[in-house]
DNA sequence: GCCGGTCAAGGTCTT
DNA sequence: AAGACCTTGACCGGC
């Protein structure tokens, strides 16, 4: 098991997400922000293997505007070395990363310009995992998509344009379950038609599901991915209290993990704590699991 | 320096 | 039809 955080390490005084406004691009300011965010990226991979937080999500703005048509910078040619260093960084110390592109990546979507969108980023995204030899259990998580009044034709969609992605972005593409339209159960319809492995979501389990209790959800997850896949990967939160349904709470709630983590009964897999005091709390989930004995 | 409006991108739900 | 919301930090212009 490892355990990590998205993105952001706030106790950390750089961020690997520094970004401009498109109206001030130019390759000088690309190149210059983009070796800020990878040596800031290198600073908090050492982090995490110095506080045993084996489990992180780079972020998608590492390249600002790297997937766009404006963007005519070979940044990976520029990059490849810094590349190749941080990708033997985290080869040596056993780290596993995934990436998550955010909420305009929509490969189901009806319109032909939004779908082409959606795969340059992808593209983008596993470059940046391909450029730095990462194994195939480095990967790049999607939802569903929207549904657009007919649920069956929208996944049917998916399904077709998942089959034309290229070959390396279908070896590291994941989707998850999530907590309005696409449920366990309907990630699970689009694993049998693709292989597609599911990255378990358990709070939009919670939010949406058909019923099945947590362990049971989490073996027929874990049962998607296959040996070259790496084991499960599954992102964790819980209900802010007082809040909107679906809310992230703002920091771990230990006895909710803990009564989590009894669910696994033996199940191997990382997890990634989407919650919003970042390393805080994936640090608190560590001792927690160590007390636990499911952690060294 | 600090503040707050704004930022490439989608979809769904409410009003 | 238009706006809010999701979720979010950081940019950047204006003071």
């Amino acid at each position: 098991m490892k355990i990590g955080y998205p993105c952001i390490n706030e106790s950390l005084p750089c961020t690997s997400s520094s970004t401009f406004r498109l109206a001030s691009f130019s390759e000088e300011r690309l190149l210059e922000t983009t070796a800020r965010n990878f040596a800031c990226l290198e600073n908090i991979l050492e982090y995490n293997v110095a506080h045993n937080l084996l489990f992180f999500r780079m972020s998608s703005d590492l390249v600002p505007f790297a997937s766009h048509k404006i963007c005519t910078v070979d940044w990976q040619m520029h990059f490849k070395s810094t590349l190749e260093k941080i990708g033997r960084y985290i080869q040596n110390h056993g780290l596993r990363i995934s990436m998550h592109p955010d909420q305009f990546v929509v490969l189901n979507s009806p319109k032909p310009e939004i779908v082409e969108n959606s795969v340059r980023e992808l593209v983008y995204q596993c470059e940046v995992m391909d450029l730095m030899q990462l194994e195939s259990s480095a990967k790049l998580q999607i939802h569903g998509g929207g549904v657009y009044g007919d649920k069956p034709a929208a996944m049917q969609r998916f399904i077709e344009t998942y089959a034309l992605l290229p070959e390396n972005v279908k070896n590291r593409l994941v989707i998850e379950n999530d907590d309005r339209l696409y449920s366990l159960q309907d990630c699970l319809f689009i694993h049998e038609q693709t292989g597609i492995p599911i990255l378990f979501d358990n709070f939009h389990h919670e939010c949406l599901n058909n019923g099945e209790p947590m362990h049971e959800a989490l073996a027929l997850a874990a049962q998607t991915w296959q040996e070259n896949d790496g084991i499960l990967m599954m992102d964790y939160s819980s209900q802010a209290l007082g809040e909107r349904k679906g809310k992230h709470t703002d920091q771990i709630v230990e006895a909710l993990f803990r009564e989590f983590l009894l669910e696994l009964r033996g199940l191997d897999l990382d997890i990634m704590l989407e919650i919003k005091n970042k390393e805080v709390s994936a640090l608190k989930a560590v001792s927690i699991a160590r007390e636990m004995g499911l952690l060294v």
